[in-house]
DNA sequence: ACAATAATTAATATCGATATTTTAAGGAAG
DNA sequence: CTTCCTTAAAATATCGATATTAATTATTGT
């Protein structure tokens, strides 16, 4: 059969899940296009099983939507879907960041401090890289909350979120904002301990965000 | 190829999906156990391409897990996770059930009116049907409020749960407790849109069939 | 011309077979 | 007797082909 290719250690299913989610959430497949198996074989240069498999997982993570005999799409976008999302970051990365405080020790600390000197020493322009060490900022902060499920939930939210924000057009500068300093300020709070402060900053931080995202026209699904 | 079989309308994956996870949740597959293709498609009378699929959406109910390239296997359980469930669904249902109650008006009132009284007058002994009606009132209590990711989380939470009431033994008696006098009481605060009271009986609800559940003896993994 | 229906095309869902990888077993050497 | 390596068995992951189902186009009758 097929000589070398994904021969390594890693299976080709989380090949095409790892290729697919990203293509999903930089929104190089659009909100609503059609994901034909045949189309993607090509694109991705596998056969159906695995990308089957991937576009299953990803139902899962709500980027992707089953349609009953009729294969599959990307999950389409709208207002009411991306309020949602903000409310229940919100929500839910509150409740994360207060256990994780309260759970807080030497150890997590450094770890936060580490995962923010990381992002902020990259060039925020260099999009992928800064994405990747701002979404593995954010979680570190959230690391320490003991509740893998409740993780797992922030996780999903953030990256059905960051699709808004490349959707949304990835050259806007956040007008007067500073991104940083914002930053910076949630993690002093977080390694202070001071769980209220914290977790304001954090949602502010969200809801400023998400309301830069919400001026923006909104990108209509297929 | 085979004849008749999954002709009807729905796919040969649904059919093993909604299997499956029947057989998890109600541990007739035991947590930790392996989960074998070849077995499976003997005992669903199916091919390994609609198992295979089926299990990778059940990977993200959280009900099954991946393991590299070695297959896939039920989820195990312990004590920690089944707090955590419990201290998430209690936070998530009240967020949601005080959303739901925000936009009741009659038809909602109706609805959950309606759900009780399916569910009061099954006789409990009958597991799988009162099982069902059981989640279908408890959902529609929170189906008011909107927020289709907030539902999907609750669901799925449920059903975590509900996997470690059939594990720890369906037989038991929940002792003095009046649980249907407990849903009446919460259908009541409901429909007189008194979120505060619906809420924490709700929560009292689950925490007391927490501790119950605590008691018990934990069941192993594999 | 237009709706309804029939033929055609395209795409999905599924099967059966195969190559790869992991697990288990069996010896040989230390 | 234990450890390591080799070999055999089992199971997974993946492919290629096929039957089903949905979408599209052509056709016919009014």
């Amino acid at each position: 059969m097929d000589t070398v290719a994904q021969s390594s250690i890693i299976s080709a299913t989380q090949t095409a899940y790892s290729a697919l989610r990203q293509m999903i959430v930089t929104g190089e497949l659009r909100p609503g296009e059609k994901l034909k198996i045949e189309n993607l074989k090509e694109r991705l240069e596998t056969g159906a099983s695995p990308i089957r498999e991937a576009l299953s997982l990803l139902v899962s993570d709500q980027l992707v939507e089953r349609l009953d005999q009729r294969g599959f799409r990307a999950a389409p976008v709208s207002h009411q879907n991306f309020s949602e999302i903000l409310m229940l970051r919100c929500a839910l990365e509150d409740m994360a960041l207060r256990q994780s405080i309260a759970h807080a020790d030497d150890a997590w600390e450094e770890t936060i401090v580490l995962a923010h000197h990381r992002m902020a020493r990259v060039d925020p322009a260099d999009i992928p890289v800064f994405e990747d060490l701002h979404k593995t900022f954010h979680m570190a902060m959230l690391a320490n909350c003991a509740s893998p499920i409740l993780l797992r939930y922030c996780s999903q939210l953030y990256d059905l979120n960051v699709r808004y924000r490349y959707l949304a057009g990835r050259s806007q500068n956040y007008g007067s904002r500073d991104v940083p300093g914002e930053h910076r300020e949630i993690l002093e709070a977080a390694a202070a301990r001071n769980a209220d402060l914290a977790s304001s900053r954090l949602l502010s931080h969200y809801q400023q965000t998400g309301e830069f995202l919400r001026q923006l026209s909104e990108v209509p699904g297929s």
